[in-house]
DNA sequence: ATGAAAGCGCTAACAG
DNA sequence: CTGTTAGCGCTTTCAT
C-alpha cells in the first residue's frame, strides 16, 4: 500500500478511501491510484482490513453442516453461499459429521476467525457455550435442526405435519399396517417425525404396533436391513414411511432385492435426484433445502445488520409430491412374499407419469 | 489478550507463546494462563495473527468450483475439506457458475485475504493474471481441467482413455452407430473425451458420421432434446456415448420418453448417484471425484511446503462400471421405433445384477 | 524461562 | 478534498 500511494503521489489514506469507494475523493486521483494499484498487483490486505474497522460491516460468516456430499446440505450451502456472495460476503464452512467435538472445535476456530455470524447443522446436544459470543454480536442462526439449551434463531422444515401428511396419504389408499423407518437421534426433526407418523396412525384409528416401528435406521445399510426384516415377518406391513433420505434409499435397495417395489408402497421423507425417474417412482415429502438455506442466511444478515427482535424459529413447508411407490394401493391378501407385479406395470415398462403434486 | 496476561499475572508474549504452543514456557504458567483464556473466553485474533506471522505455516486455502450441488465438485469439495481440516487449515469456498468473471473477482477477493494456497477448477481461459501471486508464493492447483496460459500443477481424469473405453465397450457388443452427446466448452475435458470416442470410432473401422455427434448438449434439457432429435432419424444410432453427467441424465429422460430404455445402449462418462438401482442400470465410466479433490489438496500442501519441483499433471483413473445399459447389443433391424423389450426384461422386473467392474 | 518494545497493513480520528 | 497520527491484536526480535 506503501508503493502504491508513492507511485500513485499520494498519502496511504487516500490509496485507502479509494479501496473503500469513499465518494469523498477525486475522480483524478481514484484513476490515479487505481492504475498504479494495477500496475504494483496490489490486493489490500483483508486480514489488515478486519483487524482496524469498527463499523460492522460483515467479512466472513461460517457454516458447519453434517456432509456437502450429500445433495440435502449441498443445496443448502449453495444457498447460503448465493445469498452471502451476492452480499460480498464469503463463507468458510466445514462438514462436521455429526462430531460433536469437532463441532465445538470449529466454532472455536470460527471465532477466532471473528467472522461476522455463523449458520450451523448443529451436532452436539449443548449450545450454550455459543451464548457469550452471542452476547458479544455474532448471531448464531440454526439450520434443519433448533439450539438446544440457547435461545438463537432457527430454520426448520415442518416435520411433524409432513410426516403427517405421508402416512396419512398412504392410510387413504387403503394401507393399515405401514411400517417406519427412522433414524435414532434426539435432534428435534427425528423425534417429530415420529410424532407425525404416530399422529397419523391414530387419527386413522389403526393400532400403533411397535414391532413395524423402527428408529434406529441410521444408515442406508441398517434401514435396508430392517425393512427386510420387516418385510419377512408373518404379518408384514404393506407401505413404509421412511423418515430420512438414507433410509428411503435403503427401503429401495430392499425392495429391490426383494422384488417387491411394485406392491409395498413407500414414501420418503427428503426428495433426491432420480427419485422421479425410478420405476414406480418414488413418493416423497419434498423438504426444501435452498429455502432452509436462504432463509437462514437472510436471517443472519438481518441479525448482522442490527436486527434485535425475538429471536424466532422460522418454518418452511414441505410439500407431498406424488410418483406411484406412495400410491401403492393395500393389497387384499395381508401376507404373502410371491412377486405377483401388476399386470400394468409389467406390459407397459414405460410409465408416462410426470410427478405429480398434492396436498 | 491484555486481559488474559494481567489476569494470569504473566505478560503478553506468554500469552502468545502458550497459545503457539511453545515448549519453553513452564507447565505451571501454562495452566494458569489457560484457565484464565478460559474464564475470559478469550480466542487468539486470527486476523491480527495472519499479519504478523512470518512463519509459512498456512492457515486458510481457496477452493473455487463450478457448484457444489453437482455431487461431483461436492466430493470434490469435500475430499479437499478433509485433507486441509486434518492440517488445522480452513477452506474458503466459492461456486463459479462457470463464470470467468466471477473468478476473476473471487481470485482477487481470495488474493486479498492472503489465502495460502488456492484450488480452483477454472471458468475462465487465460490465467496468466495468476503468475504474478504465484511467483509472490501462493501455489495454485487446478482440479478436472488444466491451466490456460500458465505453468501450474494440474489434477484431472484420464478423459481420453476413458471415452475410448466406453466406446470400444460399446462396438464390442456389435453397435456401429454409436453417438456423441458432449458440452462445447473449450476446457481440455470436453475435447478430450470426443478425441476418445474419435479414436474408438476410427479404430473399429466404422465411419465418423458427424449427423449423429453432438457437441452442443451442454445441459441436461438440451441432451434430452437432441437425445430425442438423433433416436427419431431414418437411421438412429443403436448406442449412445454421453461425455458428462448431465448429458447422460437428459439421454436418460429422452430414452424414458421414447420407451427405448431397454433397446438402445448408454454408457456415460461420469457416475451418479442411483444409476445402478435405474433398470437397465446405467453403465458409466466413473471418474474419481475424492482421488481428484485429494490429489489437488496433497500437490497444494506440498507446494505449500516449499516444494519446488517441476510443475506436473497428474492423472486420475477412471473405471468403466458395467451395470446393463452399457450391455445391450445392437439390434439386427438397423431401424424401427416400435418398443420392442427384450424379453427377458420383462418377465424379470428385478434384474439382481450388481455392480460389475471391467477394465 | 519470561518480558518490553517494535511493527505487520490497514482504517479512524483528527487536522489542514 | 487530502495527509498525519495513532492504534487494532498479535508475533517477533532482543533483552534479561
Amino acid at each position: 500500500m506503501r508503493s502504491v500511494a508513492a507511485l500513485a503521489g499520494v498519502g496511504k489514506t487516500t490509496v485507502s478511501r479509494v479501496f473503500n469507494l469513499d465518494p469523498t475523493v477525486s475522480p483524478e486521483i481514484v484513476s490515479r491510484v487505481r492504475k498504479a494499484a494495477l500496475a504494483l498487483n496490489y490486493h489490500p490486505n483483508q486480514a489488515a482490513r478486519d483487524l482496524r474497522r469498527r463499523d460492522g460491516r460483515p467479512s466472513t460468516i461460517g457454516l458447519l453442516i453434517p456432509d456437502v456430499s450429500n445433495v440435502f446440505w449441498a443445496s443448502i450451502f449453495r444457498a447460503v453461499e448465493d445469498f452471502a456472495s451476492a452480499r460480498g460476503v464469503r463463507v468458510l464452512a466445514s462438514n462436521l459429521d455429526d462430531d460433536a467435538d469437532r463441532e465445538r472445535e470449529l466454532v472455536g476456530n470460527l471465532i477466532s476467525r471473528r467472522v461476522d455470524g455463523l449458520i450451523m447443522v448443529p451436532a452436539g446436544f449443548d449450545h450454550s457455550y455459543l451464548h457469550f459470543q452471542q452476547r458479544l454480536g455474532m448471531p448464531v442462526v440454526f439450520v434443519d435442526r433448533p439450539p438446544l439449551l440457547l435461545a438463537a434463531d432457527s430454520v426448520v422444515s415442518d416435520c411433524r405435519e409432513g410426516a403427517y401428511e405421508a402416512v396419512r396419504h398412504l392410510v387413504s389408499y387403503g394401507h393399515r399396517r405401514v411400517a417406519f423407518l427412522g433414524e435414532s437421534t434426539a435432534h428435534a426433526p427425528a423425534p417429530l417425525r415420529y410424532e407425525g407418523y404416530v399422529q397419523a396412525v391414530h387419527e386413522a384409528g389403526l393400532r400403533m404396533d411397535p414391532s413395524i416401528v423402527k428408529r434406529d435406521a441410521d444408515t442406508e445399510d441398517t434401514a435396508a436391513a430392517e425393512c427386510k426384516k420387516l418385510l419377512s415377518q408373518r404379518n408384514p406391513p404393506t407401505a413404509f414411511f421412511t423418515a430420512h433420505n438414507r433410509a428411503t434409499l435403503g427401503a429401495l435397495e430392499a425392495f429391490s432385492d426383494l422384488g417387491c417395489e411394485h406392491r409395498v408402497a413407500l414414501i420418503g421423507f427428503d426428495d433426491f435426484p432420480l427419485f422421479d425417474r425410478l420405476r414406480p417412482g418414488v413418493s416423497v415429502v419434498a423438504q426444501d433445502p435452498r429455502g432452509l438455506g436462504e432463509v437462514g442466511a437472510r436471517v443472519l444478515f438481518q441479525r448482522i445488520g442490527g436486527d434485535s427482535s425475538p429471536v424466532a424459529q422460522h418454518v418452511v413447508k414441505t410439500r407431498l409430491i406424488a410418483r406411484g411407490s406412495g400410491e401403492i394401493p393395500a393389497q387384499r391378501s395381508s401376507a404373502g412374499t410371491k412377486p405377483r407385479p401388476p399386470a400394468a406395470q409389467v406390459r407397459t415398462p414405460r410409465p408416462r407419469l410426470r410427478d405429480a403434486e398434492l396436498g
